[in-house]
DNA sequence: CTCAGTGTTCAGTG
DNA sequence: TCACTGAACACTGA
């Protein structure tokens, strides 16, 4: 469940469960995803017994503010989500043509039970994940290094095209930087870009300041309406990319029938509209 | 059998 | 130092 908003619908998922409640139960699958040298039963020690006062996020990554340290953060990578019995999945996992509603779900990673009974598991079908521990995990790496997160600490204009300032690099790899803005993935940078009306192959540094302004403007814009509908894409605008961007199909069109472009830049690849992005 | 995919990291090159 | 590329990780279905 890879960007910013299909993230923060995991945090509301699991804050739902977890906001004030104690973990009375927890399992850990060793898995190649629990790593930096922690085992599951760390994890397990860590989350068993102890009460959650919120879940955290920044970028793509969460983590569960804890009554003792450490702290156990999370990172889906290309898969994975955070599940409740009975509810289906905001992406399918596995390659799944409908819903998988059984429990625990396939492929996953993590279960755990609070004192109220409720049920919470995190799947992670690619297993490109990563589970860790850290005593105050939203100031040390690799969260510590991210950029801004849009939906929380969206800069000012002045501030944006401050750091756009510093960046080389075309338009597409610093969309994707982390560091430059934790949370934007390979779907919002296209869609941004999509909407600005911006070429994802231009230099960040040719950009005039309307472009700049532009930029600016739907990174908000994007983050804030999909974070608005619960990343649920059925509710994003009709007229977004997005909807046409999928199985980069050699006649794709957007929704007013221009031709959809494919390239790879910064090793993704790229959907993009050459009519309307200069 | 081959390939690509809503992500990140690391080695190597320029 | 920085930008960029390709490979690796891992799994699945087209």
């Amino acid at each position: 469940m890879p960007e910013l908003p299909e993230v923060e619908y995991g945090r509301k998922v699991a804050a739902s469960v977890l906001q004030g409640r104690r973990i009375v139960d927890v399992h850990v699958d060793e898995d190649p995803i629990v790593v930096d040298g922690v085992a599951a039963v760390d994890v397990e020690r860590a989350m068993r017994g102890a009460k959650v006062s919120a879940v955290g996020r920044r970028g793509k990554h969460l983590w569960l503010e804890l009554d003792r340290r450490p702290w156990p953060t999370f990172h889906f990578g290309m898969t994975g989500a955070f599940r409740v019995p009975a509810e289906a999945p905001l992406i399918l996992e596995g390659g799944a043509k409908t819903p998988d509603m059984t429990w625990p779900p396939r492929f996953t990673k993590i279960r755990l039970r609070t004192d109220r009974g409720a049920e919470l598991a995190m799947t992670n079908a690619r297993r490109l994940g990563r589970i860790r521990l850290g005593d105050d995990p939203a100031r040390e790496p690799p969260i510590g290094d991210l950029g801004f997160d849009p939906l929380v600490e969206m800069p000012t204009l002045a501030e944006f095209r401050r750091r756009l300032g510093h960046r080389r690099g075309v338009l597409k790899a610093v969309m994707l930087d982390q560091t430059f803005a934790a949370g934007v993935g390979n779907w919002i940078a296209d869609e941004v870009l999509y909407q600005a009306g911006l070429d994802p192959r231009r230099r960040i540094a040719d950009l005039d300041p309307q472009e700049q302004r532009a930029l600016h403007r739907h990174l908000k814009g994007v983050v804030n309406k999909a974070v608005a509908v619960d990343a649920d894409s059925r509710r994003f605008p009709k007229t977004w990319l997005f909807h046409h961007r999928w199985g980069k199909n050699a006649d794709a069109r957007t929704s007013e029938g221009m031709p959809i472009e494919f390239v790879t830049i910064a090793g993704r690849t790229t959907a993009w509209v050459p009519d309307r992005q200069r």
